[in-house]
DNA sequence: TGTTATGCATAAGAAAATTATGTATATATT
DNA sequence: AATATATACATAATTTTCTTATGCATAACA
């Protein structure tokens, strides 16, 4: 989705936690979502993109909504209930991940 | 290396980042600072590791020095002057991967 | 009328990891 | 003495995840 392959792995993370916070989302709202957020840092292909959502749905993590706006096909994305809660732990295992890379980046007094 | 995919991508500015701070280290040394310095949250696997370290040095950004301790090879890495410039990017692009990923994760009043 | 934006999708290939082995020496345990 | 764990390297097969390229279709803009 970038240069720097550090994103690599990130991205299920980053669909359910805006998920989460925007309750529904389509796929291109969510790369255009991601874009403004890191001021055009991140830019989610569509190539990782969409098998990234389906593969979340076969997993039963998200349901899709099928919606047609200004006939042009959306497809609605929103965390189901298992979904809701492998959220929480993805997003505490980011938490604990951004600490270490801190860790390792500025070592302060802690080793 | 863990069980947590985020991890993925960071491998190599993590090798970089402990061989910039320590001078030279040799790989087993590498896989118990990083334990040790993420408690035991990251195991990076040998099978990791160890490709890692022979693409940084066919890349010109690691250097090898092998030694015999206790009667059983080391094979100490350290930066190469390319290396060492390389390691300052890699730094300013993680600091940026954080941001962005703290962005994510607690928006506060960004967007 | 051609380009950009919106909106989805997949296939081929590359990159980076996991998992499973393999070799060898040293130390600790039973 | 035998066995397990720690130290120290390595690679091969497979999987995961992403990039790059391509495809279809509508809307808006220049």
């Amino acid at each position: 989705m970038k240069n720097s392959q550090l994103y690599k792995g990130s991205l299920n993370t980053i669909i359910m936690k805006l998920l989460e916070e925007k309750g529904r989302m389509y796929g291109y709202e969510i790369t255009q979502k991601v874009k403004e957020i890191t001021k055009g840092e991140l830019n989610i292909t569509e190539g990782a993109l969409y098998p990234a959502l389906h593969k979340l749905e076969a997993d039963g993590l998200l349901d899709v909504e099928v919606e047609k706006v200004d006939n042009r096909l959306r497809k609605y994305y929103k965390l189901t209930e298992k979904g809701t809660t492998e959220t929480v732990n993805r997003l505490s295992e980011l938490e604990e991940f951004i600490k270490n890379m801190q860790t390792i980046v500025s070592p302060k007094l802690s080793y």
